[in-house]
RNA sequence: GCCCCGGUAGUGUAGCGGCCUAUCAUGAAGCCCUGUCGAGGCUUCGACUCGGAUUCAAAUUCCGACCGGGGCGCCA
């Protein structure tokens, strides 16, 4: 009873309900389980949207294809035409009767990974072996859920007139430094893969198109080895003219924020079950605390903070936001110019000059996003860039776009990865990504 | 880049100088079973990362390489 089984007609196992009882259906996917009973066999056909039980009968099916249809290896790719039957003993209250199928891909055994295996696999394993990775519905979810939190920002910023771009990913200069840029061979000259679309979009600031996202990978060289760190990551970026301060890019990005987890909780739902964690929408506004406020609490809670936050102190100061305040996310502002150094578009604020208007975002002690008022007056700028030992000459690309009409502007960088690594409380950010690059990792 | 820790069947692990012909689970191969849904029962298969060293004896100790895990620094 082996035949070629017409893949057009195809149904998706989510579509698949007891109201088909009696239709004959056709459906694909892998053969995720085999329970071979004697007289009775139960397989389970696993496609991206569901499981379904095709439940085989020896008697109705004749030994030799009973014994074809369950000896398959698992995970083999398996299509099915039969009768769609209510019955109360399925968990789901329906089953397929088979009545032809095709062995479209088998399996080589044994998996080098058990897609429904009871035993637990290590992150480095499930990385080189993706592909069957993938095929768990929890590890899907993840990724179903990145696909939710992007849309619903786009559709956002969309909504607000935000225009969406491409920058070049290679350069010729790094926003900051140039220790953290991967160097690219080209045309036998020297480049670079882009960390930041920084100077792009404040050069199309320049161009007066207002109000711009990008959503592209970053690029960073640098020698992060950590569960938070990732080489090449999705950065969510935007920029805005005619601001009056920060605040209005904080208000922006709060809203954003808020807008993109009501979508994963109204969309997501399934999948957030499928991980098995709870996620809560932020009240607006986030609660703002200046850098100096963020040390003084810090210190107060028994740290020693020198310089910058380290680890621990944005560890602690996100525990110290949810326990003070409730807030999981929450805005650090007014960065000290001393730690903004190399962030020389940085602009300082203007009744002191010792800070920025540079702020954080963070959510659970993990910084999220960074961003601020941009310096917009071309002297101030080439001062700062002088300051710290950078050649305007070298950036004459950028600064032609200030010399012409600037207005003031600002945006920020959004790490993606970063939102959906705590957002699902993943313990690694390589999760988060489907294929991850980091100081090791390279393949696949 | 720095500091810790680890590499045992396809997968996840136990063992940490002789009791190892290496544990358990999962898996794979096979047999039995007509209602499984973490199916069950029986049988079988399958591993000490690599290279040196110490020792009568090394999975076990030491050194190196390679690979991995955690933390820090740096940052999204």
């Amino acid at each position: 009873m082996t035949s070629n089984v017409d893949l057009g007609t195809r149904v998706e196992n989510s579509s698949l309900s007891k109201d088909m009882a009696g239709q004959k259906v056709t459906v694909a996917g892998w053969l995720q389980d085999t329970r071979n009973l004697g007289g009775i066999a139960f397989l389970l056909l696993r496609d991206r949207t569901g499981i379904v039980q095709i439940t085989c009968l020896k008697k109705k099916l004749g030994d030799e294809s009973f014994a074809k249809l369950t000896t398959m290896p698992r995970e083999s790719v398996l299509a099915v035409i039969g009768e769609l039957k209510l019955n109360e003993q399925v968990s789901s209250g329906f089953e397929i009767l088979p009545e032809s199928f095709e062995l479209i891909a088998e399996a080589q055994t044994p998996l080098p990974l058990g897609v429904a295996d009871k035993v637990g696999v290590e992150l480095d394993t499930r990385l080189n072996n993706r592909f069957l990775d993938l095929r768990k519905p929890q590890v899907l979810a993840v990724f179903k859920l990145r696909e939710i939190l992007i849309r619903a920002m786009r559709e956002y910023l969309v909504s607000l007139r935000f225009m969406e771009v491409t920058t070049s990913k290679i350069v010729a200069a790094g926003a900051e430094g140039g220790s953290t840029l991967f160097p690219v061979e080209y045309f036998g000259k020297k480049a670079y893969l882009a960390q930041s679309p920084q100077l792009y979009k404040q050069m199309l600031m320049g161009a007066g198109l207002d109000r711009i996202y990008e959503l592209a990978p970053a690029f960073r060289a640098e020698q992060s080895d950590t569960v938070r760190h990732i080489a090449e990551f999705a950065s969510l970026d935007i920029e805005m003219s005619f601001i009056k301060s920060e605040e209005d890019v904080m208000n922006l990005l709060q809203d954003l924020m808020v807008h993109a987890l009501e979508a994963v909780l109204a969309q997501g739902t399934q999948y957030l079950e499928e991980l098995g964690v709870e996620v809560s929408v932020p009240k607006t506004p986030f609660p703002r605390i200046t850098f100096t406020d963020a040390v003084k609490m810090l210190v107060h809670a028994g740290l020693e903070i020198q310089g910058d936050l380290d680890t621990e102190a944005e560890k602690r100061l996100g525990e110290l936001m949810l326990a003070q305040h409730g807030a999981e996310m929450y805005f650090i502002t007014k960065f000290p110019s001393e730690l903004k150094k190399t962030t020389f578009y940085a602009m300082r604020d203007s009744s002191d000059s010792e800070l920025t208007n540079y702020f954080d975002l963070d959510y659970r002690g993990e910084e999220l996003v960074s961003g601020g008022q941009r310096e917009h007056r071309l002297d101030i700028l080439i001062n700062q860039m002088e300051d710290i030992g950078y050649v305007p000459k070298d950036f004459e690309f950028y600064l032609q776009a200030f010399r012409y009409g600037m207005p003031p502007h600002g945006g920020f960088g959004l790490g993606i990865e970063r939102v959906l690594h705590m957002m699902l409380r993943l313990p690694n950010i390589r999760e988060c990504v489907m294929f991850p690059r980091d100081m090791y990792r390279v393949v696949p």
